[in-house]
Order: C-alpha cells, then structure tokens, then sequence
DNA sequence: GGCTCCTTTTTGATTAGTCAAAATCAATCT
DNA sequence: AGATTGATTTTGACTAATCAAAAAGGAGCC
C-alpha cells in the first residue's frame, strides 16, 4: 500500500496538472506540500523507482498511468469524505477540507463505496469540486469566473476554487454558496473591482483576485421547467 | 499531536491492564501490537519521556492520567466508529474492526462528538464494548461467560469479547449478537462443551474456549415491561 | 551456591521522510 | 562569451519506528 506521504504527492502532481501530460515543476510541487524543493526532489526519485511517475530532470514531474489512477482515488476519497461531513455531519464548508486531508488517507475502498451510495452518487463536493467516479473520470469542464464576467446575466455559482478557510467563511457569510444566482451589476477594472447581487439583495463587491475564484456557468433565462435553486 | 504509534500503544496499554493501576508485561504489549519485544521496550521508554505511561524496568507499564486520556479518547473513536460503520454504512460487523484500526487516528474531536450525536449517544458498540464517555468514563462492568453459566435460565448475550473476523462471522451466522436471548440446555464439562439455545431454535454446541468469549447478563422472567428483544 | 530458562533490555542496522546548506544547471542579460 | 540569477539536485544530518541478535536479569530448581 501506499503510504500516506505518497498519497499526498500524488494527489497533489495530480491538481497542479491542468492536462494529464503537463510537466509539474519541482517548486511548485514543493510548495504545495508544504516541504522544502530538495525534499520533493528526493521523494518524486523514489516515486520515480516505483513506477508511479515520469521524473524528467530540471524540468517536472507527471503521472504515469498507475499514478494517476491512485490519485484519483485519493481524491475521490477527499471529496466524498467532505460531501459527507457537510451533509450528514453538517459540519461548517471551511472545515472539512483540514479533516479530509486526514481521513482520505484512512478510508478503505470498501467505505468510499458505501459513502458514496449513502450519499447519492453526487458529481461534486460542497465546494463545488468534481468527484471522479470509481472508474476514475475526472469531469474537466472550463467555467469562466466571476472576474471575467460582463454585467448583466444572471450567473449561477458552480464551484468556488480556493480552499482556505478564511475565504471559504467570507463566501459562507456573503451566500456565495455553489447552486446560488447571482449577475454582475458593475464591473470597474481600473478600480479592480465587480460588485454581485443576488436577487433584489444588497450588493456584494469583491476584488477581482477574490472574484477569480469564483466559478460560474450562465443561466438561460427560463427556459424548460427550472432546475435547482 | 501523538503520532499514530503513540496511539496504538497507549490503547493498547488500557486494554491489557483491568485496572489502571496494574502492570502490564512488555511481552503481553509487544504480542498485542505484533512488534518483537525490544521495540515496544524502546517506545515505552519514550513514553515515559513524554509523560504519558510509567515504565517500571523489567516488571512492566502503565499509563499516567495523560496517558490514560489519550487512550480513552483513541478507543472512544475506535468504537463510535465501529458503530457508524455497522448502523449507518450497514457494514459486516467482523470487517468493522480492521476499519476502524486506521480510522480512529484520522478522526477529529468534532467529528467525534458529531458522530456520537447521529448515532444517539450509544453506550456500547456492535460488538458489546463499552464505549468510553467524552469525560473518559469506561464502563468496567464484570459480566458472566456462556462456559461458566449452569444450564437453564435465560441469558441475553451483552458482549463478543474476541475481534478475529473470523469468529465473529461465526457468531453472525449463528445469530449470537448482543441483545439475543438464549439459554444453556447442556454442559459437559468433561467433554469441554456447552449447548445453548435460541427460543425453540436448533441447539448450538460451543467449545468452553469459544462459550467463554461470549458474555451474558441473567435475564430475570418477565418482571416489567419487556427491554430490547 | 550454581544452573536453567524465560523475559526484558541493549546494541547495531535499516527504512521512510524530512531539513539545511552547498553544488549544479540552464536560461537570461550585458 | 562571460556573468548573474533562480530553480533544481546533491550531500550530510536528523527523527520516528522498526527488526535481529546479543547481553543481562531474575525466578525457580538441583
Ligand atoms: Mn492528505
Ligand atoms: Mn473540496
Ligand atoms: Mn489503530
Ligand atoms: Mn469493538
């Protein structure tokens, strides 16, 4: 089995790689994980021996296909285990990312089976990240973001991309949950600024950093029957 | 944080000592945890270190109050989580154990009091064990074994004291869970057997080795309004 | 007392994972 | 070309946890 190290750097070469053959530099890798270069350096070598990635000197490191399908895995226990907590548990969104880290490590593949018929087979987690299925299909769909978008329509939240807890209680607090409506009503690039609103609520600005982290698909304007809230 | 090894140990420790004042041997220390005895010498003594167990040099150990809260707290996870596996996950009950082997390291104290609340605050897991309280509160009530009660009146079984997947498939399939009611129709103290016996079901021979990892409780006839089934 | 046997401790090695700091590489700038 | 600079790799050291095998204790027996 894995150890919990080599879980880790594999779900992390994972998410730096937008596509599976983009080569993840050491530095980044390094920075992710919280350790220093030489360490990722040593540590993708031996990943290297086993098999589970293509070390490419000087320039990055990818998965191979065993890799991948071990990442995938591991994500796939991270996000359902944050459906979970959220759902069942009714924990608070910008929690359960610390306490998944953790129990993606410590779930068999027999309980992430069970969890996820408990939970309904969903396609993403509360922060609106996909879950790739058991056969390991990662849904890779682009979104624009909140900071690209001309004012005017209406916009549903689909995902927000920034797992840190101070950001994900400002969402928390400003109702910028995933599934809820929203449009631009200014959008002020010299300023930096766009400012939101939901409904006929008051109006939320945001920084376009912040807004970059927020993605969105744009609402047809009643057409069929309505889906969601 | 105490590391998973630290955990193991000191859980291991509470269960091999009745009472918290009693030494508990190496050798019965390192058999528990499969490590060869110089090991757990060597990890103890680091224990020691830390504060959490005493080390009486070739007689033994056993925990300090600190020791013995983290220990409780391991083993109130260890059983909380056998619990959620078995109600809510509807898993086997003799593959629960090896789960919950890793999952009590990788839980928080909020999840662990969440849990706890989905479950209904439960006293004991699917295997009779008590479960510890959240202020470290371990039921130490002695019970009867199967292979010491005379033949005749009613018994509810309370407790499987032995984790091996394998007798507790056999129990499973016997229908020996805690809560059932059964009966001694037969002891052969020569032959080493017991016979019990469900209602008017088909009797069930037990070696004396097997009957006494069964604990029961005398059921007194009818006196009130009927308890559990 | 001296011997035997079982338990425990000690000693010496090994593996996984990490850091600090020096060395190396390669791209860019003058 | 030669120098500068930032990223990467190498080297040496350390911690936690483990095993194998030798050494030490201690209880009981002759
Ligand atoms: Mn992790
Ligand atoms: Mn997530
Ligand atoms: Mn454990
Ligand atoms: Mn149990």
């Amino acid at each position: 089995m894995a150890t919990i190290a080599v879980e880790n750097y594999l779900k992390h070469i994972l998410l730096l790689s937008r596509d599976s053959s983009e080569l993840v530099p050491m530095g980044a890798l390094a920075g992710a994980l919280s350790v220093v270069p030489g360490t990722a350096t040593t540590m993708v070598k031996s990943l290297a021996d086993e098999g589970l990635v293509e070390h490419r000197p000087r320039c990055g490191v990818r998965l191979t296909g065993e890799g991948r399908r071990v990442a995938l895995n591991v994500l796939r226990k991270h996000r359902l285990v944050e459906t979970f907590l959220v759902d069942v548990l009714k924990m608070d969104w910008s929690k359960v990312h610390t306490e998944a880290e953790q129990l993606e490590h410590a779930i068999s593949d027999e309980v992430l089976d069970r969890l996820d018929a408990l939970l309904g087979h969903p396609q993403s987690d509360p922060h609106g990240d996909p879950i790739p299925s058991k056969q390991g299909k990662l849904s890779s769909q682009v979104y624009a973001t909140v900071a690209t978008c001309l004012a005017g329509p209406n916009l549903r939240v689909v995902r927000i991309t920034e797992q840190s807890a101070e950001f994900l209680q400002f969402a928390e607090k400003k109702g910028l949950q995933p599934g809820t409506t929203w449009r631009v009503t200014e959008r002020d690039l010299t300023g930096g600024l766009v400012t939101l609103r939901r409904g006929t609520g008051k109006p939320l600005a945001l920084s376009l950093a912040a807004a970059g982290n927020i993605l969105v698909e744009p609402l047809k304007p009643a057409t069929g029957p309505a889906e969601g809230e």
